[in-house]
RNA sequence: GGCGGCAUAGCCAAGCGGUAAGGCGACGGAUUGCAAAUCCGUUAUUCCCCGGUUCGAUCCCGGGUGCCGCCUCCA
């Protein structure tokens, strides 16, 4: 099997494969840190994190980066030559410095709570300006950008494949009006590579003056260059940064390298809130912390973020919130049930039994993944393995394969809660005491055991073949 | 105005030319000391609407409608 995925660029799915083997450069674009991450971010690091652990799945070591933006950027009335971090810092009457490094530590408190895998460097925006300078100079150099007064813009016009991303051609973009016109830029689609203002807070010196600070775009394009190179293998991001930020990135370092830059674009859609957009003036923006106050385990938003496929609008509501805790509780459960029918419990008489079918959801799922990280498929499949399992249908290797390749899926998934309790001592004399009491006809006594135990979040199953007990939700 | 995506049961969500996966929920029955879990059965004659192509369309083409995204910071 090849996985298979869609590639932005191309507009259509490819066979990926990477510019060296078994090696992949990735670069996953980060969080500006000026605010809390909601679960809307969360499904586009959570797509990143999935796409990174099925290349490892596939046996690819991973070079994973993420950008952290702490340096902000300018907001629509750019005449304020204020940024979003330096606005929140004047709202917080804090110093713009401690309000991105406090988000930060929190965003990473968030993706541990997500149980998203560290990427293996986060490198910051603000550590990158000599880098990023360079690449200014090297554009202006080759004639790419120019200078006016103290700003230093990319002129588009001199990038044909300027749209070959986006789709967007340069003279319609002009056409919309929402481009503000700077009477500096030679066409109004050039964009910042740094700007000059005395009054901006985050701030640093340059050839182009005392008081300047990056455009967006280059920040990305330095920072991959310097930790993955000048070429690598998959760019990520949500489908919001297709235009402007990639289409630039890739103008920048292409310009500036004159070799192409990310062979693989991925892009994650949006997760919507009750059918319609997440709208910070309906409310609906929520975070980590929203999803913890309703009551709800983290794994679930995990569970509730995978079950649809990156590609496609997702939905969230809490009503889905609830049926994800009920779905991923039957997946705990699927891994209870392997590892008894693995011992002998509840197996096909015959220890051969169903190792064929086995092997073919193995398939399944493998297929669903590689099929350009179909989550909802590969999910699919497990729910099958355990309908094969409830029915008696494996014997004890073919629950013992399947319980092995359900802890390797698991690897991918990240939602699984597949470690075996070990209170098992406690429990079996609470569960021999119980059944002793359900001998003797002393209902109250075994209820009362059972009771005890459910409180513990033990939760016991009578079955033909004796008690099983399994932990709750 | 330009560019792109999505529309499948009560709620989610796969499938994308050969006659509708899976999950959650619901209902009926079995099992149980009672539960829980489990088992059996039922729950979309049909995939937003209207045309067209085809032996055949949820899947392709044309036209609508609705929602989402981008063109301005945004996952």
């Amino acid at each position: 099997m090849v996985f298979t995925v869609y590639n932005s660029l191309t507009r259509q799915k490819e066979p990926f494969q990477s510019l060296q083997a078994g090696t992949v450069r990735m670069y996953n674009c980060g969080p500006t840190v000026y605010g809390r991450a909601h679960i809307g971010n969360m499904r586009a690091y959570l797509f990143a994190d999935t796409l990174r652990r099925w290349l490892e799945y596939r046996g690819y070591a991973v070079q994973q980066v993420m950008n952290i933006t702490d340096v902000g950027h300018i907001q629509a009335d750019a005449d304020e030559g204020e940024d979003k971090i330096e606005a929140q810092a004047k709202k917080e009457n804090k110093d713009p410095w401690a309000i991105s490094r406090g988000w930060t530590e929190l965003f990473f408190k968030d993706l541990q709570a997500l149980g998203v895998r560290p990427a293996m460097i986060y490198p910051k925006a603000s550590d990158h300006i000599p880098e990023m300078l360079e690449m200014i100079d090297g554009l202006l150099a080759k004639g790419y950008a120019y200078q006016v007064d103290g700003d230093v813009y990319y002129e588009v016009g001199r990038f044909p494949a300027y749209g070959r991303l986006s789709g967007n051609k340069v003279e319609e973009l002009d056409a919309g009006a929402r481009i503000e016109v700077r009477e500096e830029k030679r066409h109004p689609a050039d964009f910042a590579l740094w700007k000059s203002d005395p009054r901006h807070l985050m701030k640093w010196k340059s050839r182009f003056g005392e008081h300047g600070f990056p455009g967006w775009h280059i920040e990305c394009s330095a920072m991959s260059r310097k930790h993955l190179g000048n070429r690598i293998d998959i760019h990520t991001g949500g489908e919001d940064n297709i235009f402007p930020h990639h289409e630039c990135e890739i103008a920048q370092t292409e310009a500036f390298t004159g070799q192409p830059f990310a062979n693989f674009w991925m892009h994650c859609k949006f997760l919507q809130v009750d059918g319609g957009k997440m709208s910070k003036s309906l409310g609906y923006v929520w975070n980590l912390d929203d999803i913890r106050a309703r009551g709800f385990d983290i794994r679930a938003l995990r569970y509730c973020l995978i079950r649809g496929h990156y590609r496609a609008p997702l939905n969230f509501t809490w009503e889905i919130l609830k049926e994800s805790v009920s779905a991923l509780s039957n997946l705990d459960d699927l891994v209870v049930r392997l590892r008894n029918a693995s011992r002998g419990m509840g197996a096909s008489a015959s220890a051969e039994d169903g190792l064929e079918e086995v092997s073919d959801l193995i398939a399944e799922f493998e297929s669903g993944m590689d099929d350009d990280l179909n989550t909802p498929r590969a999910l699919a499949a497990l729910f099958q393995l355990r309908t094969a399992v409830l029915e008696g249908r494996l014997g004890v290797s073919a629950a013992a394969a399947a319980l092995q390749f359900v802890l390797k899926a698991n690897s991918v998934l990240g939602v699984i809660r597949t470690e075996e309790a070990n209170l098992a001592a406690e429990v079996e004399a609470l569960i021999a005491a119980r059944q002793e009491a359900r001998k003797r006809k002393d209902f109250k006594e075994s209820d009362r055991i059972r009771d005890t135990l459910l409180a513990q979040g033990i939760v016991l199953e009578d079955t033909p073949q004796g008690v099983v007990w399994k932990q709750k939700g």
